[in-house]
DNA sequence: ATGGTCGGTGGCCGA
């Protein structure tokens, strides 16, 4: 017995992570050989692409992870996978919009209770072009969004909360490789980014930036037009952490290579490091 | 050569 080496706080050092996957089935031994390499503890994944019978709930749980999806059909689907635990369960938040014809929930966020955290994998919808129903939605989709991200908050300030997931929201310039590029595009339209910076006055901040700062980093490359090889990127994938849970990061990285090889997303991981 | 993509699906849509 050695009561030193258990005497003292206990320090518990996390690794979360956020990845829009772009089909969960097409690139398993991917996700499966990444997680494995990456020692992250929990992990939220985007754009699944599947219904949940889909799921392939055996390739999580083989590695020791507890998993839960949220998936309605081949678009969106969001998911959750943790070895520090995996409660309380949501599949969408509060107040959030819907959308098709009739109107129904898209499979865009999933909430769970992982090691005294709540995480959200957050799909935000994309919008198509500026001025498109589907911008109008992803204005409103956001700003319901931060509203339940506000309530959460005002009910108890200290809680531990990360939305993390494919924002779809180049908040700066340097956040894509050529403005002019983007002239008029959604993305990096001003209503998107007032939409984005609106979560800072709830006391939600990108936990990530400080240490990934650009210019020149991105979490995204199109496919088309050989974008990964020319550097031409976006940063559209972000980690908001709560105050309490921002006063625990101690690191993040974007694992960039993730975009090589054999067939990879057009997202690469975001990893945050919390003690 | 001045372009160059995917995935899921079912014959195009969404990104």
């Amino acid at each position: 017995m050695d009561d030193a080496v258990h005497a003292g706080p206990r320090v518990v050092r996390v690794r979360v992570a956020t990845w829009n996957i772009n089909s969960v089935r097409s690139r398993i031994d991917r996700v499966v050989a990444w997680i494995e390499r990456s020692d992250v503890d929990v992990v939220a994944l985007q754009e699944t692409k599947s219904r949940d019978e889909q799921f392939p709930y055996d390739r999580f749980a083989d590695l020791g992870y507890e998993v839960a999806h949220h998936g309605h059909s081949q678009w969106n689907g969001v998911a959750i996978a943790s070895r520090v635990g995996l409660a309380d369960v949501t599949t969408g938040f509060p107040g959030q919009p819907l959308w098709g014809e009739p109107l129904a929930d898209e499979a865009r966020a999933l909430g769970a209770t992982c090691g005294g955290v709540r995480f959200w994998s957050v799909y935000v919808p994309h919008g198509r072009e500026v001025g498109d129903p589907h911008y109008a939605y992803k204005l409103d989709w956001l700003s319901c969004l931060r509203d339940a991200g506000q309530a959460w908050l005002e009910t108890d300030a200290d809680r531990q909360i990360a939305l993390m997931g494919d924002w779809n929201i180049a908040p700066r310039d340097d956040d894509v490789w050529d403005m002019a590029a983007f002239d008029g595009a959604t993305h990096v339209s001003q209503p998107e980014r007032d939409a984005f910076a609106a979560f800072e006055p709830t006391g939600f901040t990108d936990v990530v930036r400080r240490y990934a700062p650009g210019p020149g980093v991105y979490t995204y490359w199109d496919y088309q037009r050989l974008c990964f090889a020319k550097k031409r990127g976006m940063r559209l994938d972000f980690v908001l952490a709560s105050p309490a849970l921002a006063a625990r990061v101690t690191g993040a990285l974007i694992d960039r290579e993730e975009r090589k090889g054999n067939r990879p997303s057009d997202h690469v991981p975001v990893v945050v490091e919390l003690a």
